[in-house]
DNA sequence: TCTATAGTTAGCTTCATGGCTAACCAATTG
DNA sequence: CAATTGGTTAGCCATGAAGCTAACTATAGA
């Protein structure tokens, strides 16, 4: 789990750079030799292969060489996970809005009981207000 | 387009950083100040800001000043767009396995019939396989 | 075998990042 | 008013990231 966050250090870090989120937008649609991913970058060679590197240390890519070609593909495992990290803030931060959403709710309908008490006062109906809108 | 590339680039680096996920992670749970924020790290205060500083400049945090307390919240907008970014990859990627799945599943066939000529070939068992079970 | 191709290694600059201290406002509070 | 609290500004330092060139290795092809 620790051993995680740290994976999740390298694989945002990568993902930091445009140069690297491009290779991996290309990697998307298919492996590919270093030569290859290379071609559409204006960079020195030696540049470029840090960045694979670095791909490949976050654990977003995999690479072989056979014969002098080295090729690429994406290992989704890492971008996966990053992605999990991002789903899981926001159930916590939904979580949170739809607790202050039913709060405020409460609020408006206890600030209208006191403003007209001769309605039937303190109702607290619960309305779950399950707000599930996608958004 | 090309501006929310510019966009990613600052969020990514903004939570490659384990101290400021940690603090994403506290705001999604509600808003604090910035010594409430502090607390638990073992940093002085202007390294601390330094911290909130790169996060508001993402578009990960907004932060307003009342009195000499200074309260943060997370405006999710940013991690949004994040993991969009996530989820776009990802069904370009499925996009494509799913028809490299199909073309291994033709070659499959395609062997099966070169195997037993005899046999009519099997029908095209169109298996969507829509992997929609990822969670 | 000779040459061109595809990466790789080594070493160098430059600049950004992440940390610190010290000093400095500006609101609260006694 | 004086002291404390909460944050801010300024400036320093060490490390690492991102780029380059030059030289090298090893395979493929003529």
């Amino acid at each position: 789990m620790a051993n995680q966050l740290s994976q999740l250090d390298q694989v945002f870090a990568a993902l930091a750079d445009p140069t690297r989120r491009a290779i991996v937008m290309r990697l998307c649609a298919g492996e590919a030799s270093v030569g290859e991913l290379a071609d559409p970058f204006d960079m020195a060679l030696p540049s470029f292969m840090k960045h694979i590197h670095v791909l490949e240390q976050s654990g977003l890519l995999q690479s072989e060489k056979s014969g002098r070609v080295r090729t690429c593909r994406l290992s989704p495992d890492a971008l996966l996970s990053a992605e999990d990290w991002f789903q899981h803030q926001r159930a916590i931060w939904e979580a949170r809005l739809d607790r202050f959403e039913a709060y405020v709710m409460k609020l408006k309908k206890e600030r209208a009981a006191a403003k007209r008490p001769s309605k039937s006062a303190e109702k607290t109906t619960n309305k779950p207000s399950k707000r599930k809108g996608t958004e």
